[in-house]
DNA sequence: AACCAATATGAATTAAATTCAAATCTATCA
DNA sequence: TGATAGATTTGAATTTAATTCATATTGGTT
């Protein structure tokens, strides 16, 4: 009756809080998964959720399943990857390369969960800033490219495959007392003759200069700095705004050190994949990596949409 | 892909050998497991089992997938116990018995609080007057009774546990113009060859005669009635006096129908517990009763000190 | 080569899961 | 108190997946 896809589910509900989101995340729809929790409830004649406006919380049984969930998943995982490596050996190299700067804060987590599951691998990260990563796979230089799907180059390039990761919310940053603290959402005038706050990156690779600022053709002054942290000082001190992974921000947010608000009608969204040759792509700890990133961005990320 | 249902035919074809046998013991046809192992070494694409006329051997892959099942399948089942047992802690049933006529006033909107958040609990109050409400428990009759520790009885009895719910003060009750009204307190004298006019229990269940009158030897005649109002209208037409908890009187006094003093040098104090079996005193819902009935009284009734 | 004792296969059937569309619930706000 | 927004629930229709039925095939043994 309980299933490994009702433990998948379990896991989506705890990692978004809501019924919806987790469909999303499960690639259904939310009354399937109303159905599949409401089966469950049945088949066990106990409730697992307390239902609210705000989403569904886990009562004590529905915590003792997601429990069950976070201790088989993995082990049902690792034997998958066993039966991959009894098909063949899997050694080899996985040389990274990060578009954006903000993935650094789960790189980590990635990395070592990757370690554990395929010791045989070595990865590693190429370090420096590149303004075309693409380009170095087909110099040979990295595997992977962590980020979005490159531009149309003119040059001819070796065919990349990509696996899609997940997207999320570019939000503005504002300072706690700016004059639009009352505004529900920024769009491109609000950043007319202000100062961007950004990291030291070329334009065309800030997707609010690329995609709302240039096509709107606003004015404004840039201001780099490398770390998070300091752009939120600098906004934080009325030096001007920024615009930040939803993600990466969350705390200063919620110590009500900075404001952050959606951009544009839509809000800003920027999708993530995993990219390499097509040789690498299909390499299983290739694909395997981009289900580690999927899961533990899943798992720590608030906001953030699977692909 | 790979689901529970798969990993108890693993376990099944493990323990028989054999296709056939094996879909007995999961009552399904021998056609269904071969579908069903086909449908896996194809999601794999890797061999599971080697086939022969003598039946199925596992293959490491196999093997790989039948120690995830020996591994995955009793941790289920432990999740599945535990689940059981959460249901058992969640419902049953609740016989209420009060010891004092008073609690009426405030034992509605504790049930109905208990049942919106116990909803599989049969909460129910046992009707009529009961000399002696604790040894209903004992005898099977009542789950829990709202009232003070028994005394010492002689007969053996069950344990009894506890779990306390808040003390209250017992005031004299005087008519507004009685020759004492501008004494502050009640002594036991005051009450001597007076009317005492209480509810229809027997002596040594009312406070004030048990703790204080009984022991002084004081003289009185006793009167009663059944409902607290009926006692406000004989103590208000002077034919005696009465003494209640103060949250009952309240309303009396503030309109200035009769007047309410404390009784004795500290006042005449009460204690309320809700009392059941060991049993019973552990299970959540009934903790949990005792939880709302501090919660409503500490809301409602003006004067008492939770214990 | 024939036979036995298994498993495999494909089409038909049955059962289960999912979607769709609408209803319902529940905090919150005016 | 009623309206509303944001969520879940519900039931019927649909789609997908699992199972059965009937039969074929396979591998080993004589």
């Amino acid at each position: 009756m309980l299933e490994i896809r009702h433990l998948r589910s379990l896991k989506a509900i705890a990692e978004t809080g809501k019924l919806g989101l987790a469909a999303e995340r499960v690639f259904l729809t939310q009354s399937a998964l109303s159905h599949q929790i409401r089966a469950i409830e049945q088949h066990y004649d106990i409730t697992l959720f307390k239902r609210g406006n705000q989403g569904l919380r886990f009562t004590p049984a529905g915590q003792r399943l997601l429990e069950l969930a976070n201790v088989l998943l993995p082990q049902l995982e690792k034997a998958e990857r066993d039966l991959i490596r009894m098909k063949s050996d899997q050694s080899g190299e996985l040389r990274i390369v990060l578009e954006c700067h903000t993935c650094f804060d789960w790189l980590t987590p990635v990395m070592d969960a990757f370690r554990r599951a395929w010791p045989e691998v070595e990865i590693d990260l190429v370090a420096g800033f590149h303004s075309d990563p693409w380009h170095l796979i087909n110099e040979g230089k990295a595997d992977v490219v962590i980020g979005g799907l490159p531009g149309d180059g003119f040059e001819k390039r070796e065919p990349l495959s990509h696996i899609p990761l997940f997207k999320f919310e570019i939000m503005g940053v504002l300072p706690v007392d700016h004059a639009l603290k009352n505004q529900a959402r920024l769009n491109a005038e609000d950043f007319s003759q202000k100062t961007l706050i950004t990291y030291p990156v070329p334009e065309e690779r800030i997707d609010l200069i690329r995609q709302i600022l240039k096509p709107a053709h606003i004015e404004f002054t840039r201001r780099t700095a490398e770390l998070t942290i300091a752009i939120m000082q600098l906004v934080a001190s009325r030096r001007g705004l920024a615009a930040l992974p939803s993600w990466g921000i969350q705390s200063y947010v919620e110590h009500n050190y900075v404001l952050a608000k959606p951009i544009g009608s839509k809000g800003l969204w920027s999708k993530l994949y995993a990219i390499g040759s097509e040789d690498m792509m299909t390499k299983p700890y290739a694909k395997d990596l981009a289900r580690i990133v999927r899961d533990v961005c899943a798992d720590k990320l608030k906001g953030i949409k699977l692909l």
